[in-house]
DNA sequence: TAGGCCATCTGGTCCT
DNA sequence: AGGACCAGATGGCCTA
């Protein structure tokens, strides 16, 4: 061992031993030091980091509260929990897009049978900034809650079915 | 008291 | 390197 034969050496050499066991102590020293330095490096990261997590967190949960204001929720209802509000605002959307999508039928039911085409993703959806197109849903609707004939014939009734209920089907 | 919901902390991973 | 995002763990609060 190099470390063992440094030290023999020392000896032989005549260094006191008492100086030794000084130069020992004063690394230690320094090592905690420095342990307790990267401790408190580490924990005041750690801090900070906790930090951004509850703002960002804070930030989500501005936004799930923005959300439950524009959705139709009667007042007296108890406040929707998140994973309601998420799925309640899935289906408003899907109602709102069929409502949209039998209101046209109805006003040109000759244009109605229009199957997206394969190049249809970037054409569609200049009526209106709601219709399904335009929600990120690519080309088609956004997939029914429900059976379609829920709504087929009362887009209003239909709104009030999937959304006036919290808990309302979402897949 | 069990179960649901929530806020917070934490360590890991990815991105800039 | 530091920040954003994510998922798991934990503990508190509330309600049936």
């Amino acid at each position: 061992m190099p470390a063992e034969a440094a030290s023999s050496a020392a000896e032989a050499a005549g260094a006191p031993r008492e100086q030794q066991q000084q130069r020992r102590r004063r690394r230690g020293r320094a090592r905690a030091r420095t342990e307790a330095l990267l401790h408190t490096l580490k924990r005041s990261r750690r801090v900070k980091a906790n930090d951004r997590e509850r703002n960002r967190m804070h930030h989500l949960n501005a936004a799930l509260d923005a959300l439950r204001r524009v959705l139709p929720t009667p007042p007296e209802d108890a406040r929707l929990t998140k994973i309601e509000t998420l799925r309640f605002a899935y289906n408003y959307i899907w109602a709102l897009a069929e409502t949209l999508r039998l209101a046209e039928q109805r006003r040109a039911p000759a244009l109605r049978p229009a199957p997206p085409s394969p190049h249809s993703d970037s054409g569609l959806s200049s009526a209106s900034p709601c219709a399904p197109s335009s929600l990120g849903a690519g080309a088609s609707a956004p997939s029914s809650p429900a059976t379609s004939e829920d709504c087929a014939y009362a887009p209003a009734e239909a709104l009030r079915a999937f959304c006036g209920l919290p808990g309302a089907p979402l897949r």
